[in-house]
DNA sequence: CTTGGAAAGTCAACAAGACTGACATAACCT
DNA sequence: AGGTTATGTCAGTCTTGTTGACTTTCCAAG
C-alpha cells in the first residue's frame, strides 16, 4: 500500500505483471492448475476407498519416515482428529505402521509398510508424469520462476516445513 | 519413460529440473503454495456462513457476468447440484441476481448485486494482496515462469476455461 | 513420592460440500 | 406432438473438515 506511491513514477510496463488483471489471471492459473495437479491421484484414488486425505498422509509418511502423529499434523494443517480418522484405516489396512515411541511412549512414529510404499509410488507417479510433462514443456529458467513465486506465496510456517522437511530425526 | 532413453546422454545438469527429487519439490510447493493461496479468503468467509464453494462461485460470475448456470458448471467442475445449493443461497441472500435469457428462456444469466460485487471485492483484495506480495517479491521473469508453468499444468478444457473466460456474450 | 497439569492420541457427533440418481418444469426445436 | 435442453429440487451417501470429551503418558513442583 505504501510502496504503490513510492513506484508509481515507474513506467508502468516495468510493473504490468503487477497490475490487478495479471494478478487476476495469477489467481485463475493457481485455480485451474491445482485442479489438473490434483486430478489424476484423485481419480485412481476414487477407485480405492481412500482420498485426498489419505494420499496426503502416505506421501508426507513416505517423505519423513518415523515422523510423529504431531508433526504431520503441523505439516497438513488439520486437526489431529481429522487426520486420526485417516491414519485408522491407513493402519488397519495395512498401509502405515505406527509404532510407539521409544523415549516418550505417548508418541506414535509413523512409517509406510511395503504396501503403502506400493500405492505410494503409483499415486506420485501420476502426479510426477504430469509435473514432468508441465516442466518439460516449460523449460528450465520458467521451472525456476515457478518455484520462486510459489515459494513467496506460502506462508512462513509452511515455507519452514517445505525446506526442512528431511531434519527429522528417526 | 521412451524418451529417457534418448535423453540419457545429455547433461545431467541441463535436467536437474527433471529429477524426481525436483518434482517431488514441485509438488509440494504447489501443495503448501495453494493453502496460503485459499487462507485469507477462507478466513473471511468462515465468519460469513460462507465457503470457498461460494467464493468461487462469485468470483467467475464477476469476471465473466452474465455467464449461464451451465457455463459456470463446467468451469468450477462441479455437479448442477452441488452449485445449485451455493447459487440458492447467494441469490436469496441477494449477492448474486439470475436473469432469465432474453433469447432463450430457459437459460438463467447470473450477475452479482452491488453488494455481491462488494463481497467480491473484499474478498479477491485479499487475494490479491498476497499474490501481488508474491509477485513482487519474485520478479516479472519468475512471474512468466510461474504461468507459463502453471498453465502447462492445466487440462486443456481447463486451459481453454481460463484463456477464453471473456467471450461470453452477455 | 505424589499429584496435577500438559501433551499425544482416540472416540463420537456434527457440518460443509462434493457426489449420484430420480424427477419436475419450462422452453426450445423439428 | 414429441424429443431434447436448461435448470431446479429432493433424497441419500461419502470424504473430510470441525469441536468436545476422554485416556494414557510424561514431567515437574510441592
Amino acid at each position: 500500500m505504501a510502496e504503490s506511491l513510492s513506484m508509481s513514477r515507474q513506467s508502468s510496463e516495468a510493473l504490468l505483471y503487477l497490475t490487478d488483471e495479471q494478478l487476476r489471471q495469477g489467481i485463475e492459473a493457481m485455480f485451474f492448475a491445482y485442479r489438473g495437479f490434483t486430478d489424476d491421484p484423485d481419480r485412481i484414488l476414487s477407485g480405492l476407498s481412500y482420498g485426498r486425505a489419505h494420499h496426503r498422509a502416505i506421501h508426507f509418511i513416505n517423505c519423513a519416515p518415523g515422523t510423529t502423529v504431531n508433526n504431520l499434523l503441523s505439516i497438513l494443517g488439520v486437526t489431529k482428529q481429522s487426520l486420526n480418522r485417516v491414519l485408522r484405516t491407513l493402519v488397519h489396512d495395512g498401509l502405515v505402521e505406527a509404532r510407539i515411541g521409544q523415549k516418550d511412549r505417548r508418541e506414535r512414529h509413523l512409517f509406510l509398510t511395503d504396501e503403502g510404499a506400493q500405492l505410494e509410488h503409483i499415486l506420485s507417479g501420476a502426479q510426477r508424469a504430469r509435473m514432468r510433462a508441465a516442466f518439460r514443456q516449460a523449460g528450465p529458467e520458467a521451472v525456476a520462476g515457478f518455484r520462486t513465486v510459489l515459494e513467496a506465496m506460502m506462508d512462513d510456517t509452511l515455507l519452514r516445513h517445505y525446506k526442512g522437511l528431511r531434519d527429522y530425526p528417526t
